[in-house]
DNA sequence: CTGTTAGCGCCTTCAA
DNA sequence: TTGAAGGCGCTAACAG
C-alpha cells in the first residue's frame, strides 16, 4: 500500500531512470536527448522527448550540479529577508532577467550565537556547486578564498581583496547632519549599526567629522549601539530621550534604527519634529509609510544590486571587471525633521 | 600547476573527505561526528571536529540532500523579485526565524512563452530534495501532486486541492469602487490583472457587483487588461484617458498598474486626483511613495507570508492543517482619490 | 567503536 | 547510435 519506493513510475519524483525505462532506452541516452547533444537518433530523439513530456520529467538541480560544475544559478546570500536585503533583490532581479540565470536566495536565518560566519557557513553549503557564483549581503567577515566568484554588498571592511558593491556612506552620514545643523540642532545623537560592518563605522565617522567641521565636540554620551534593527534602536533611544540633557535630534544609523527612535519618542511623549527630528539612513520603501514620512539618506538600492549581478555575470563570463563600485547618496527630506524649537530642555 | 582536482585539499571546496584524510579517520565516521550520531570514541570525536574546525569544512547542501530527504530548508517559489513577492518574503522570514528552518527563495526568470508553468518546472527541479516544503507565490497551475508538502499565497483558482492563503479579493474589489462611488464618480474603469489568477477574477467581479448595486450598468469599454505590469498598464490607461468620455475614475487590479495609470495620466496632462481618481490594490510599500500617495486596498502581506509558513510547518510535522486561509483586506484612502468635478468631458 | 559496501540522480568517458 | 561503468559528496546500513 505504501510502497513509495523507485518501484513505480508516478510516485515520488519522475526520474531520469524512469523516463529511460519508459521509452524503453538507457539512461545516458535520455541524458543525451536532455541536453541537446548529438549522437542520438531523430527517431529515439523523438520519442524520448515525447516520455519526458507525459511524465513531466525536470531534472534534479541538485542531482545535476553534483555532478558538472555549471548550473546556470546566482546565489545571493543573506542574513534574513529584511526590507533592505528585499529592495537589494528587486534590483538583482529586473537585471538578472534575460539573462539567462536564475536566481536562488539564501537566508540562514541565523540568530545569536553562530550569527557571526553564516556567510561563510552558506557560501560553503552551496558553492559545491548549487551556485555559480554569489552576492552576499553585508558579509561579516573577509570570505577569503571561496571556491566560486562572489560579490559582496556593504561589506565588512571596504574594499578589500573581493569585488565589492556600496554606497558613499561616510558623505552620507555628513549630508544628514549637516542638515540637522542647519535646522539650528546642536545636540544630535547617534544611533550606531552594526560594529562588524564597515558601512556602521564609515557613518559614525562622517557624524563625527560633520560636527567637528561645524565646531561642535562630539559627546560620546549621545553616541549608543543601536546595531541597525529597530527593537533594539527603540530600546536605547528611550535612555536617549529620557536624559536630562537630551539630544534634539538623532540621527540613526539605518531606517529600521530610525524607526525605533520614532517608536521610543511616541512612548515617551515627544512629537517629531516639533520637539524631535528624526534622520535615517538607506531610504527603504517603509520609509515613507511612517508617521511622519522619514527623513533618509538615500541609498541606490535597487541600482547596487544590478551593479553586483553585472559585476557577477562579468566574472562568470572571465572577463576582468573593476573590483569596486561606489555609488553616491542623496538626502530625502521628509516630514521627521524640523527645526530646533529650544536650546534644550530642562537646563 | 593547475591540479585543482581533490588531490590537494585547500585547493577549491573542501570535502568530507579531506577531513577524513587529515583527521586519519574513514569518511562515514566524519559524517557521524558531523551529525551528531553516537557510536564514536570521545577522542577520535574531538580530533575530527577540530579538524572540521581547522579546514573550515560544512557539509555540502546539495549532497546530503541526494542522499537524506530532509534538509531543512523551506523552498519560497517566485516568478520574479518585485515588491508583491519581497513583502510575503518578509513576513515568511520573520515568521520562520527560530524554528530551525533556513529559506530558499527561487526566480526562474521566465519570460514570454515558457513562463506559464514556472511553478511545476521550478518545483520538479528542486523538490528532488532540496527542500522539504515550498511556499509557491501566484501559481497559475494547478500545481497537482508534488512529493513535498506545498502551500499556495494566491493561487490560480481559489482553495481547491492544495492548501492556500490568499486575501479576500473580492470584499477588497468592492469597497474600492464603493469608496469611487461615494466619491460621486459613476465613469469607472477597471484594469484587469492577470486572467490565470484567480485574485484577479475575483477583483474584477468585486467591481462588477459593486456598481451593479450602485445601479450603475456595467460599460465593458471601461474593463481593460493590464496584467498586473506597470508598462502595459500605462499603455492601456493611455488608450483609456484619451477616449471621448473618459472615465473619471480607475480602479487598478493591483498597486503596480496603478502606478503605471499614474504615469500615464501625467503624460495625457490629467492631474490626479483633480481630473483622475486612482485606486489600486496590494498597497505594497512604494504605494506611499507615489506621487500623489496612492490610496490601495490593502492586503496584509506579511502576514500571508507568515500564515503560509505557519501551514507548511504544521503539514511538515505531519498534523493536519486547514486547507484554507482567508485574510481581510481594508482600504487605506491616501491621496490619489477625490470627488468627481464634473459628470464627463467634452459632453 | 570503526570501516566497508552501497546507492541517491545525474553526467561523462569509453566500448560495443 | 547506443549502453555499461564509474564517480560527484554524502549518509545508512551492516560487517569487522
Amino acid at each position: 500500500m505504501d510502497s513509495a519506493l523507485g518501484t513505480r513510475p508516478g510516485a515520488g519524483r519522475v526520474t531520469i531512470g524512469d523516463v529511460a525505462r519508459v521509452a524503453g532506452v538507457s539512461i545516458p541516452t535520455v541524458s543525451k536527448v536532455i541536453n541537446q547533444r548529438d549522437g542520438v537518433a531523430p527517431a529515439t530523439m523523438l520519442r524520448v522527448q515525447q516520455v519526458v513530456e507525459d511524465l513531466g520529467y525536470e531534472t534534479s538541480l541538485v542531482a545535476r550540479s553534483l555532478r558538472s560544475s555549471r548550473t546556470g544559478v546566482v546565489g545571493i546570500l543573506v542574513p534574513e529577508f529584511e526590507p533592505f536585503s528585499t529592495e537589494l533583490l528587486r534590483g538583482i532581479s529586473r537585471a538578472a532577467t534575460g539573462t539567462g540565470y536564475e536566481l536562488l536566495a539564501y537566508a540562514g536565518l541565523m540568530t545569536g550565537a553562530d550569527r557571526p560566519g553564516w556567510e561563510r557557513r552558506s557560501l560553503s553549503r552551496l558553492s559545491g556547486t548549487l551556485i555559480d557564483g554569489a552576492i552576499v549581503v553585508t558579509p561579516t567577515t573577509a570570505l577569503s578564498s571561496s571556491s566560486i566568484p562572489v560579490v559582496a554588498i556593504d561589506p565588512h571592511t571596504g574594499p578589500e581583496g573581493h569585488a565589492t558593491v556600496d554606497a558613499d556612506n561616510e558623505a552620507g552620514a555628513v549630508q544628514a547632519v549637516e542638515h540637522l545643523l542647519a535646522l539650528g540642532h546642536t545636540r544630535i545623537a547617534h544611533l550606531q549599526g552594526r560594529a562588524d560592518l564597515a558601512s556602521a563605522q564609515l557613518r559614525a565617522a562622517g557624524y563625527r567629522s560633520a560636527l567637528t567641521a561645524a565646531g561642535i565636540p562630539v559627546d560620546e554620551c549621545l553616541l549608543r549601539d543601536g546595531g541597525y534593527q529597530e527593537d533594539q534602536s527603540a530600546a536605547v533611544a528611550r535612555e536617549l530621550l529620557t536624559l536630562d540633557d537630551r539630544p534634539t535630534a538623532v540621527f540613526a544609523a539605518n531606517d529600521s534604527s530610525a524607526i525605533g527612535v520614532l517608536r521610543a519618542a511616541a512612548e515617551v511623549g515627544l512629537r517629531v519634529p516639533e520637539d524631535l527630528s528624526v534622520v535615517g539612513f538607506d531610504d527603504v520603501p517603509q520609509a515613507s509609510t511612517t508617521t511622519p514620512p522619514l527623513t533618509t539618506v538615500s541609498q541606490p538600492l535597487a541600482e547596487l544590486g544590478s551593479h553586483a549581478v553585472q559585476m557577477l555575470l562579468t566574472m562568470l563570463r572571465g572577463e576582468p571587471t573593476t573590483d569596486h563600485v561606489r555609488l553616491p547618496t542623496t538626502l530625502r527630506v521628509r516630514a521627521s525633521t524640523g527645526p530646533a524649537q529650544r536650546p534644550a530642555p530642562g537646563r
